[in-house]
DNA sequence: CATGCTACCTTGTAACGCAAGGTAGCATGC
DNA sequence: GCATGCTACCTTGCGTTACAAGGTAGCATG
């Protein structure tokens, strides 16, 4: 299975984005976050996101509260900042950019 | 611009991807490829480009052969191998099942 | 009070993109 | 036939990142 590095580096490069719109409508805490993402099929351990996230609260573009569990130790909830938002906004911009690259080099193959 | 550092990461994910599907169809030298990746507006350096591409000979999936230029020093066209072909089936499905991906993702905070 | 679970975080390694710098073939003009 | 410049190839060093592995500590349970 040759493709696979090449496969993973395109599942790599959207997993910010991927992690920056889940939390647009919902304060979500680490284990949750990657539940989610292992629902959308991207695989991701948490000393992946541990960095990241803080990578991300850092740049203020997410925020986070403790929030105290029922069962077990306190939970760090994130969510977008204002500024997130917008940043949100952009990278939704570019994705539809980057298909639209992709479509524009699939579609030169076929009818050259 | 804060989003500028994820979205240069989500270019950079399917590098690999646009470069094997642009080699599909036309055997390309490298200073060609820099220009048609530009086209599909992915910019990209030499220096970025030439250990990819050696990369990918190694693996297999490219091949290249020396043709003399008409205006200056020789220069290496590549094409796909047979496995590069079947590597590109594969990522054509990856690619799909990315884009479904971040359309659930997507799709889910719209729903919620 | 010992065990286990959950949640947080850090460290070390390897891969990669990219800027900068380097070599050499070939054409052109004097 | 030599100097200059262009084009094409390639390498080196740096910073960033994902990921595996290992570590700390709160809290619940028997």
């Amino acid at each position: 299975m040759k493709a696979k590095n090449t496969i993973s580096q395109m599942r790599r490069g959207i997993l910010e984005f991927c992690i920056i719109s889940l939390l647009a409508d919902h304060e979500v805490y680490t284990a949750e976050l990657i539940d989610r993402l292992k629902a959308a099929n991207l695989l991701v351990t948490d000393g992946t996101l541990y960095p990241l996230l803080s990578r991300l609260q850092k740049s203020d573009i997410l925020q986070y509260r403790w929030v105290e569990s029922e069962s077990g130790p306190p939970r760090k909830y994130y969510s977008l900042t204002d500024e997130g938002r917008e940043v949100l906004a952009e990278l939704d911009l570019s994705w539809l950019d980057i298909n639209g690259s992709v479509e524009q080099i699939r579609r030169g193959n076929k009818s050259e």
